[in-house]
DNA sequence: CACTTACTGATACCAGGTGTCAACAATCCG
DNA sequence: CGGATTGTTGACACCTGGTATCAGTAAGTG
């Protein structure tokens, strides 16, 4: 068994989210297109790790130079996940983060190291569904996935003489 | 491929976990049995739904009755978590929520109805694991599944004739 | 350009949870 | 059994992450 030789794509060829491919996203679903909101876009894409909404919010909220509210940046992330280009995550340590990724169902390994994230597309839950169904007798709707791990680079620097700096 | 007639035990024959179950396992990890911690467990092993640790506080807080502060509450249960009597799940509405279960890895199937969690013990990341390791170059250490739906008694329900009193 | 209506930001509030610390009480030891 | 030791407790303050409200603002439309 097990004949899943890739995982879809794990790492490679993810299409690139741009701001102009979320922009029309959200004309095409009827979202107008305001300056708080291209703001958040355009911060949210720049992360290429997984980010979470006070780090939005301190980028840009009004303490700070930016001038948009904290619900104005929970309300944007709330539809960009709508729309399907933003995966809300669980991290390791269990608190919520954010990452861009283009529409389609995925789910990520996250570093517990730094945060980074590899989405992967294949979903086991999708073979185990029925079986599951029938045993329990319960419609499955829906599950929530999160593989944690330490990235090649984070095993990288464990490995290194304990002499660090710090 | 896909072999697992079973899904070791999705609903039936769960060794049941006594009070007294728990507490010689507090003790064999050198924790002490005081008196608002056989509280707690008590009202945890009460519950046959995931509760949340609000409904505890509720139960047994300083507020009421209960003579048990917050903390006390929230410690405790992060102990029988932490010895693994206790599992916790996080709801389809994405809020945390605990449930007692014997030792031992186990997911669960949590209804968005009346919260009704059905543990199994089949786990497709065992399986998904090694491929991914090699596909990313991840090491692997942990995951978070739950998997949502509606269970059967919640299907009859809302298949009842839609002139509910409400 | 004016108007409709979605959207914004300030503010207050909530849930869920953690850190601190003096008082307390399980267990150990003799 | 009677302390002493040390893990545990409860009150309290505080924190993160997120939501509700609502008057004011600005996108998009004709």
């Amino acid at each position: 068994m097990m004949k899943h030789a890739t995982l879809g794509n794990a790492a490679p060829k993810l299409p690139v989210l741009t701001e102009q491919n979320v922009e029309s996203i959200l004309v095409q679903h009827g979202y107008r297109l305001t300056r708080p909101r291209l703001a958040v876009i355009s911060a949210a894409l720049r992360h290429r790790h997984p980010f979470t909404a006070e780090q939005l919010v301190a980028d840009l909220g009004t303490a700070n130079g930016g001038a948009i509210g904290r619900a104005t940046i929970y309300r944007t992330l709330e539809i960009l996940a709508a729309v399907d280009v933003l995966t809300r995550l669980i991290q390791a340590d269990g608190h919520p983060a954010y990452i861009c990724d283009s529409p389609g169902h995925r789910h990520h390994i996250v570093c517990s190291g730094c945060g980074t994230a590899v989405a992967f597309t294949f979903c086991p839950i999708e073979e185990l569904a029925p079986t599951l169904a029938r045993d329990t007798a319960f419609e499955i709707h829906d599950h929530l996935l999160e593989v944690f791990g330490v990235c090649p680079s984070c095993q990288d620097s464990k490995r290194l003489p304990p002499q660090a700096h710090a």
